[in-house]
DNA sequence: ACTTGACTTGGAGTTAACTCCAAGTGCGAT
DNA sequence: ATCGCACTTGGAGTTAACTCCAAGTCAAGT
């Protein structure tokens, strides 16, 4: 597959694409006799679970590091589930973060519609 | 209080609070007479709250036009009110990205400790 | 009076993560 | 064969969000 497929198929540009080949986030992806990318179902599956991590905010620097010790093989199946678990932590560090700005959120969006709603009150009370 | 306090209350740079009140991420801070800041318990409000936000995700220029919002006082309460919603909804969707992302994590972790068992046992079996 | 240290300002520098650009190559269609 | 287009590379530019710096001010302590 080619890479104008690839950048429409997940909505990464090309030059986000080449860039993290380039910096190591995905691994290096195979090329056709004239040097131009073909990506295999591998890449593909690699493409996908970076868009995936990156959504969730895992950082680049991390994820090259996995790339790197998946590329080197079984010896790193350790070290690379340590850093799964690690940033399973992290992620849920900050989702449970984010769960409590929500409430919070929600708790001054419903103060807002309170002190509308005694707004319009006293409003329609001054019209009359 | 001076900025050094609120720097380590809040356990953010002095820089970072010059950084916030200069783009207009918090209000102006009241100054002394011989112009240094002296943050009233209003001010610490607005620090507390920007951080939590920030802590959060939420882009620094919504937080700038939301300030803005509030100093213009009571017409801007709806405005206000429907920013807060907008940026609760944003909130939720990389919430539940993320928690799609954790499970993946999960699922991962759990095949990394089942391939590594069968390494171990596999070794153990070739030094018999 | 002088030093110290916490503050002030405007502006430059840094980092992460892209994003864009210029110059070049190769392949398929007219 | 030559046009157009999708691709290539190395490297520069951009954006968000800080972070640092230099030069200066002011109040308090010795």
């Amino acid at each position: 597959m080619r890479m104008t497929e690839v950048s429409t198929k997940f909505e990464i540009s090309q030059d986000t694409l080449r860039y993290y080949e380039r910096i190591g986030l995905i691994p290096p992806v195979n090329r056709n006799k004239s040097g131009i990318r073909d990506y295999t179902e591998e890449d593909l599956r690699w493409v996908e679970f970076i868009k995936c991590m990156r959504n969730a905010g895992l950082p680049i620097e991390v994820l090259i590091e996995y790339v790197g010790l998946f590329q080197k093989g079984d010896e790193t199946l350790e070290a690379r589930k340590e850093l799964l678990i690690e940033q399973r932590t992290q992620l849920l560090i900050r989702m449970e973060d984010m769960k409590k700005v929500f409430e919070r959120l929600d708790y001054k969006i419903e103060r807002y519609e309170q002190t509308i709603r005694k707004k319009e009150k006293s409003l329609t009370r001054s019209e009359n």
